[in-house]
DNA sequence: CTCTGTGAACATCTTCACAGCT
DNA sequence: AGCTGTGAAGATGTTCACAGAG
C-alpha cells in the first residue's frame, strides 16, 4: 500500500513526505506508518520525513519487485482472459509466458501471442516456459489437483482466483482473491 | 468461509460437524471455530458438534445471503464483462441490473438484456434500478468521483476492483478486491 | 465418554508519548 | 521546531483448559 501511494506522489512531483501525511492518505495513523516501516529499518530523517523516492525503491526492493516473474495462467475462461489483458499485472514484472486448459476446443489458440496448452501436458509446459507463479481461475474443483501437479512440476507461488482452500507444499505460497467471500462480507455489512 | 465449507459439507450429505473437523477444513484450530460461532450464539450440540444443515441455515441469515442485492456495474470494460458473467455473483443473491460506462462506442450495447448506460446519467440509472450496491471496475483515476455520485444518490454498497483507495460516506461499506496489492504479496513472500 | 461454550492465560497488534536527531 | 524511532501501555485476537451438557 505504501509503495502505491508513493508511486503516485513521486508521479505528482512530491519529493518529502511524513509519517503523518501517509498515513492520512493511506487510512491509518502516524505511529502505524512508523512502526511498519521500521521493521525493515531506518529510512526516515528527524525533523524532515521520508524521501519518496529512495523509500519507494526501498520498498521496491523489499517487495522483490524489481526483478520479473514467469507466470503461468491456468483456465482459459473469461476470467483468465481478462486477467492476461489486465496492464498492472505486467507492470509489477508477472509476464504470462504459458496458458494451460483442459479444454480440447481451446488447446492451440493463440493469446497475443502465447499458446493455450493442454492441462494435461503441464510438467513439461512449466519445464520449458521456466514458470515459477501459476494464476488459478480454474473452477473450484479443479484447483486443489492442478495445484499439486503444479507444485510438483516447480511452481512455488499461486495467486488463487478459486472460491475454495488450496493446500499447497511448505516451500510454496498461495495468495487468495476471493470474490464470493467480499460478497459475503458486503452483504453482511449492508443488512447487519 | 464457513458458510462455504458448509455447503460443501452438505452436498457430500455430511450431517453434523465437529469443531475440530471444521477447523481441520478451515485451515484454523477449533477453540478459533467455536469462539468463532459463540459470538452469534450457541448453534452447537454438546458431545455431538454442529448440524450441518442447521449451522449453514443460520450462517446465511447473519450474512444476510437470504435476500438479494441489486447491483449497477460501473466499467463495461474487460473485467466488467468477466465479472457480468460470473455465476458465483448470481449464486450470491447479487443481480446485476444496471451497467454504467463513460465510453460513447460502449453506451446503448446490452449484455444479456442489460444495456449500458451513460456514466453521466449514473443518478438516474440508480434511482430507475433501485441499485443499492456498486462494483466498482473503472481506471484508478475514475473511481472515487465515480464513487462520490453513486454515494449520494443512494448506494450503500461498494466492491472495489480499482487499486486505490476509496473514501465513502459513514453510512456506506467498501470491500476491496485488490489484485495488485496481492501480486506485491506474492512477490515479498516470493523472494523474502 | 465426546464435544461445546467460555473464562483465563497468552500472544500479537495498535496507539501513546517522548527522547533524541536534524 | 519538526518529525522519526521506539519502549511502554493499552486493545484486540488466539489458544488453553476445563466445567458441564448430552
Amino acid at each position: 500500500m505504501y509503495f502505491r501511494i508513493l508511486e503516485d506522489l513521486e508521479r505528482n512531483g512530491r519529493q518529502v513526505i511524513s509519517s503523518a501525511m501517509l498515513a492520512k492518505l493511506g487510512g491509518t495513523n502516524s505511529a502505524q506508518v512508523r512502526k511498519d516501516l521500521s521493521y525493515f529499518g531506518n529510512f526516515g530523517k528527524r525533523g524532515r520525513g521520508y524521501s519518496v523516492a529512495d523509500l519507494k525503491e526501498t520498498l521496491r526492493g523489499i517487495l522483490g519487485l524489481n526483478r520479473s516473474w514467469r507466470v503461468v495462467l491456468v483456465g482459459a475462461g473469461q476470467l483468465g482472459s481478462a486477467l492476461f489483458s489486465y496492464k498492472d499485472f505486467n507492470k509489477h514484472g508477472f509476464h504470462v509466458v504459458a496458458i494451460l486448459d483442459v479444454d480440447p476446443a481451446k488447446v492451440g489458440k493463440t493469446w497475443d501471442g502465447v499458446t493455450i496448452r493442454a492441462f494435461d501436458k503441464c510438467e513439461q509446459v512449466v519445464r520449458e516456459s521456466g514458470a515459477e507463479v501459476a494464476v488459478i481461475v480454474t473452477p473450484s474443483e479443479a484447483a486443489q489437483s492442478a495445484v499439486d501437479r503444479l507444485a510438483k512440476a516447480g511452481v512455488r507461488g499461486f495467486l488463487n482466483f478459486a472460491p475454495c482452500k488450496l493446500t499447497v507444499p511448505e516451500s510454496a505460497t498461495v495468495r487468495n482473491v476471493n470474490i464470493t467471500i467480499e460478497l459475503e462480507g458486503l452483504s453482511y455489512a449492508l443488512q447487519g
